[in-house]
Formats: C-alpha cells, sequence, structure tokens
DNA sequence: AAAATAGTCAGGTATTGACCTAAGTAACTG
DNA sequence: CAGTTACTTAGGTCAATACCTGACTATTTT
C-alpha cells in the first residue's frame, strides 16, 4: 500500500466540512438516494453532489446507480481505518512519556 | 455543550493536511518544541506555526511557553472524541440496514 | 410520445488556506 | 550589554474549494 499517510488525508478532509459530516451522520442510519441525501440543505443539487463525490473519493461511502437513481451507502472499514490511526498516536502518548 | 458537530469539524478539518497529521504523528512520541518539530520540514518557520495554531484552536494539541521556548503537546481527549464520533456512526451502520 | 423526474456537466465567482519574505520582540549567552 | 536564539507579527501571492446558474442526458410515468 503506497502512502497510507496521503489516503488518511484524505479522509480527514472529506470530513471536514459540516454538510458532509451530516451526510454521513445521515447515512450511518441507513443508505439513501442522492435526492433523499439532499432534501435537508439549502444548497443547489450540482454543489451538492460534489460534496458526495468529495466523500466517494475518500472512500467514506460508496454509491451505485439502478435507473436514474444513485444510492450511497456508508463504508464502515474506511471509517475504521481513520480511527485506528488516530487510537494508535493516542495510545503511544498515552503509554509513552504520557501527559 | 453548545454545537458539538463545530468542533468535530474542527478536528478535522485540522488533520486534513499532511503537515499536520506528520506533527500529530510526531507528537504520538513525545512533547516537543516548535523547532524541533518543525526541523524535519522544508517549510519557512512562519508557515509551520501556522499550521501549530490550526492544530490547537481544533483542541489536538496544546501548548506552553517556558523562557523563549514553546512546547507542544498531545491532547489525547480530542483525538478520543473524533474516534468516538466515527465509531458512534460506524456501530450504528454496522448494527442496522447494514452493509 | 410528451412530460416529469433524477442526476450530470460546464462553466464562473468568491472565499479560504497554504505558502512566502521581511521585520519585529523577548530571552538566553558570552 | 552585544549577539544569538526562538519564536511572532504583518502583509502578500496563488491554488484549492464551496458555492452558484444554465443547459444537458437518461429514465420512468402518463
Amino acid at each position: 500500500m503506497p502512502n497510507q499517510e496521503l489516503a488518511i488525508e484524505r479522509i480527514f478532509q472529506a470530513l471536514s466540512d459540516p454538510t458532509r459530516l451530516a451526510v454521513v451522520t445521515r447515512l450511518s442510519d441507513g443508505s439513501a438516494s442522492v435526492s433523499e441525501l439532499a432534501e435537508p440543505f439549502d444548497m443547489a443539487l450540482p454543489s451538492f453532489t460534489q460534496h458526495l463525490g468529495v466523500l466517494e473519493k475518500s472512500g467514506l461511502v460508496r454509491s451505485e446507480k439502478k435507473g436514474r437513481v444513485r444510492t450511497y451507502r456508508l463504508r464502515p472499514d474506511t471509517m475504521k481505518a481513520a480511527e485506528s490511526w488516530l487510537e494508535r498516536r493516542r495510545a503511544l502518548w498515552e503509554m509513552g512519556a504520557g501527559p
């Protein structure tokens, strides 16, 4: 796996926006279509789908198109990767020189 | 706790840059001064200290100045907050409608 | 087949973010 | 007390990002 850090960076980057955080939260409750996801936001659709693109490129989310509907779902393995990155460093610090 | 999401967003935002990720990794190994932290990076000091500022505002890191040396250390509670945010949503998804 | 629905593509603007140099200030050190 | 060290402050550039509108394609639905 070449440059693990780049992937991690992209995950955190994807999570650094309120709209995208809300989408992740929404998706944790179950998969949804673009328009279902977009509905709560006061934002033009193209702006919104751009956010979905960022989430998908980060690997936090994947999508599948059936007919004219694209459905998004969470990728828990990617979320786990971010968790582990943080956990690893926190544990090192807590066990080492400590606070 | 007023607007939890804003704080989470700021944490992820702070982690969305390679320099700052590397600083967090370095600090997981023990606290360090500004110049110790800056040394590996081919970057002007003011640019670098700006990154430290972002990390500190996010709460991932705190600093203390003694004499002319400012020392940085990790804040594991903040890292834990980010971990928990992710874990919570991942767990919901894994238990619910699932993949 | 016409109209509605669900997204997508192609631009354009405006703010934010990552960098820089130059010039400080404050605390050691010789 | 003069010089060096360890940052800090001020201001400026350039690219990336979050938005927008308008027009388009592909699928239902009627």
